[in-house]
RNA sequence: GGAAGGGUGUCCGAGCGGUUUAAGGAACUGGUCUUGAAAACCAGCAUGCCAGCAAUGGUAUCGUGGGUUCGAAUCCCACCCCUUCCGCCA
């Protein structure tokens, strides 16, 4: 949510931002009621206070008969006012929540995904000297990857993962839980990309996979609500990322400023209906309905929060270069970062199979825009401030896999396993 | 599933219709003292919203929402959540 005093001071400025993010949001009309909500609270404040008045003045002693009479009418009036106030705070309310975040001076402005811009592209695309195939292919025919039962089972973009493909994926888990909690590293990676901020290692983090409604609310990711599961019986969501529960942990809570940064490094099996999504990537592993992904999450104050943004993607291409995978990092546009988001980063891998780059990463950043409705603050020498949180990526595990499969495949349909994972995998150099 | 207890400020915790501008601790901030620190002592210390250039003033907030009352943290109703015990269970 956004700030109103910023709406009321910059209302072309709300609009036209919003504009181009894509959402059409009618400032005019949120102001016309933010206008009218004053006027009435002022009128309703005013009546409490001679309520207020009335009590003091009979405070320890019974009132006499006038004085109850004058306390009935008060007490007929502020309910009535009250009653209009509830009303229009009410559309107010939505308004407010229907405006998205604004997205920071160097966004591209775009319309669609089509106009992220290419930052730089890291790694040569693999090249073989026989035909390279998808990780379907070889997930089949080594029988790691059985659609066919898990459809039986459980329905379509539903998998069991089977065997060395098993192996793999806990790999790569150990690798970045060695590496994320390792001051060393994350000082190596401050280092390499100039940047001024804490090396505090990452706390890892088995999160709950459900969330409340109104939690999951205020983290401004519950919608689109179709995209979500549902558990009917208890008015719970399964979480469609370990940001959701992650970003939440804090809420209605005020923190220490000497404890930030806050890092966590979430493991959590993530769950997505992918409505609106019928036949697309519906060979292979890319689009499930569940999967694996370790996630990172951060609390920072205001002024270091687009330093841990830039820390975040700094980690992310880091991982991505000591496995070997090729990829090209995206400065999100616009119409992509996200409702919550003031600024947003993809990374694309480099599938061979596909021949294609295709999204294994985000990065997130979030200002205060969640933190305001989640009312995460923290307490510094200068007041009580809301904090700025960023998520990332770390791995999501699948999509990695994929990325490992067709990058590092053999002739004869093996895979190579990359250097940095091989401790993690009993030393095998090939699966 | 059965039964009981409980949700109060950053935290612990008292209050259970009108001396509450929510007691008392702790933490935190500043100061005194000290070579420095600790301790002790002194002082300060919630947040949102509204008005105001500001100083400041007003108002709301004791899990949430309703209700009773001239007046609600306190009484009533509903809901949410937490804890404990019993049962079942990985």
């Amino acid at each position: 949510m956004l700030d109103i005093q910023f709406i009321r001071n910059n209302p072309d400025l709300v609009s036209e931002k919003s504009m181009q993010k894509g959402y059409v949001v009618d400032i005019q009309q949120l102001l016309g009621f933010d206008k009218e909500r004053r006027e009435l609270m002022q009128r309703v404040e005013e009546l409490r206070r001679s309520r207020n008045d009335l009590n003091e003045h009979t405070k320890g002693q019974k009132p006499n008969e006038e004085q109850i009479s004058k306390g009935r009418e008060l007490r007929d009036k502020v309910a009535d006012l009250e009653h209009k106030l509830t009303a229009i705070e009410k559309e107010y309310d939505i308004l407010l929540k229907a405006v998205p975040n604004m997205p920071l001076a160097d966004v591209p402005v775009g319309k669609s995904e089509n106009d992220n811009q290419e930052v730089k592209k890291i790694g040569e695309a693999s090249s073989f000297n026989f035909e390279a195939k998808t990780h379907w292919q070889i997930g089949e025919a080594r029988d790691w990857i059985d659609k066919e039962r898990a459809g039986k089972v459980s329905g379509s973009r539903f998998v069991y993962l089977k065997g060395d493909l098993v192996i793999l994926q806990f790999a790569i888990i150990q690798y970045v839980l060695s590496k994320l909690t390792d001051a060393g590293f994350l000082d190596q990676v401050i280092r390499l990309n100039n940047l001024k901020i804490s090396n505090k290692p990452f706390q890892p983090i088995l999160p709950p996979y459900v969330v409340r409604t109104d939690v999951y609310d205020a983290m401004d990711r519950l919608e689109p609500r179709d995209d979500r599961y549902k558990l009917d019986q208890d008015q719970l969501w399964l979480q469609g990322s370990a940001e959701h529960v992650l970003g939440s942990m804090h809420i209605n809570e005020e923190l220490r400023y000497d404890d930030l940064p806050l890092r966590y490094l979430g493991y959590a099996t993530s769950f997505r209906r992918e409505a609106g999504n019928y036949g697309k990537d519906s060979e292979g592993i890319f689009r499930m309905h569940q999967f694996d992904k370790l996630e990172m999450e951060s609390f920072t104050d205001e002024n270091t929060g687009l330093e841990e943004h830039k820390f975040l993607i700094a980690i992310q291409e880091q991982l991505m270069q000591n496995l070997g995978i090729p990829y090209r990092l995206l400065e999100k546009c616009t119409a992509d970062i996200g409702k919550p988001n003031a600024k947003g980063v993809d990374i694309d891998a480099w599938l061979p199979g596909q021949g294609n780059y295709r999204e294994t990463h985000t990065a997130d950043y979030m200002t205060d825009y969640q933190s305001r409705r989640l009312k995460t603050r923290v307490k510094t020498n200068t007041g009580t401030k809301l904090v700025h949180t960023n998520d990332a990526t770390a791995f999501a595990l699948g999509r990695t896999m994929i990325a490992i499969i067709e990058n590092f495949q053999t002739a004869e349909g093996k895979v190579n396993i990359p250097e940095a994972l091989q401790p993690y995998m009993g030393g095998r150099k090939q699966i």
